[in-house]
DNA sequence: TTAAAAAAATGATAAATGTCATATTTTGAC
DNA sequence: GTCAAAATATGACATTTATCATTTTTTTAA
């Protein structure tokens, strides 16, 4: 299970990867690998941050409590991203809570770390600042799209979103596994609508499903859909 | 007009207060003070952005051009913030168009300036990536409200969140000057919505509208209208 | 000051979405 | 494999919101 960083191929796909080899043999000494199963929180909203988390493998939703105590899902993550950044360089308790999706590991890298990191490297400071703006970019894309589009053509936008990023498995199904209220969270809408819709894309023929499992049909109709026609 | 930013007010309000007295001097010299006028175009969505935005009065709209045709707006900034180093950082172009809500002055501080700064000076570099991940946090926060809240709460939330930011004139009115169809765009709404639903706040008696000025009467009320009841 | 344009207001109606009830299917623990 | 719990599915209906049409008011520019 364990190995050094510096042979993690995860390294490559994050901030991580402007860290030079003898800086990264002290992190590998002080970095622990923990194991999370299936719906278990990597943490949680309002906890303080003791470190990072580098996903080695698997996938997690990012999701905040809204007033009304529903959950609203901000953002879904895969192995090779970092959490817990934005919280560790503000010096502030998490604002998200981090679920896995399925059986993960994770690499946890203690706070003091990613600092001194931070002060001292400033590709690497440059890094963690872009990554920042990276996701401000796609959470004011997320705001737009929440205003403006209907249900419909953010379910849509959804699909074609999950493939997209997660990848379909051998027989083409995407490649994650939500539940119908998962998604509804997602795209912010109630669980029954997003039933509906999926119902509706089937007998339209533009997906296919299979208990939880999805497959896109005919994604030039999705990616029309996204548009409103 | 210009004058040194040693002695600018504006710079204990953002990312600029931890440069010392000698990079400032230099950043005087190539800094540029430029005039908009209300409605004027600080930049747009899509251009390269040379430097860095410092706002020394007035407002500005942050808006995306969505995918209809339609401007959501994303965010409102005031006096004393930075606009701009998301893309200056990113090396990427400007991913919003920031207009004028009044005539206001602005300091154009060149990019080169900036990403050096950034590179030598860690305190600097960390209160930069602070301001964007507070920025992130918030677009979370707007995420999860555009998808959580009905219109209604969201228009009692953004009068909150208007009087609160730009605070009010001495007749108590709030001290900025949005046409229905800017509150519309920035909570997500027909325009005719908005003014329905100011009607019935006026109605109801938890706001007074003369003009475009608004002024509110029933802070409590509003505040629970924003948590649905 | 006044005419034209833009913005605000309002009504009527349609469309989208939420809510509640209930049935069916799937999943997971034993 | 069985059974209970959870998730999915579907119908009926209420509510919210959008759209279109039209009028009134405000703002802008000549």
């Amino acid at each position: 299970m364990s190995q050094t960083c510096e042979k993690c191929v995860i390294r490559d796909l994050n901030s991580l990867h402007s860290i030079p080899p003898e800086e990264l043999a002290n992190i590998d000494q002080k970095k622990k690998t923990i194991h999370f199963k299936k719906g278990a929180a990597i943490f949680s909203e309002g906890t303080a941050l003791k470190g990072v988390y580098c996903l080695r493998n698997g996938k997690c939703k990012l999701s905040k409590l809204a007033p009304n105590g529903k959950e609203q899902i901000v953002r879904f993550i895969k192995k090779g991203e970092l959490v817990g950044h934005r919280s560790v360089i503000s010096n502030s308790v998490a604002h998200l809570t981090v679920t896995a999706l399925e059986d993960m590991d994770v690499c946890f890298i203690p706070k003091n770390e990613i600092i001194s990191l931070f002060k001292s490297n400033s590709e690497f400071s440059m890094e963690i600042t872009k990554s920042l703006a990276e996701d401000l970019d796609e959470a004011n894309s997320a705001i737009a799209n929440m205003a403006q589009k209907n249900v419909r053509e953010r379910l849509a936008e959804s699909l074609l979103f999950f493939e997209r990023i997660f990848g379909v498995d051998s027989e083409g199904y995407i490649s994650v596994t939500l539940t119908r209220e998962e998604i509804a969270n997602a795209i912010g809408t109630a669980t029954e609508s997003t039933i509906r819709l999926l119902s509706e894309f089937k007998k339209e023929g533009y997906i296919k499903l299979q208990g939880k499992r999805i497959r896109l049909e005919n994604k030039i109709k999705l990616q029309h859909l996204t548009e409103g026609y």
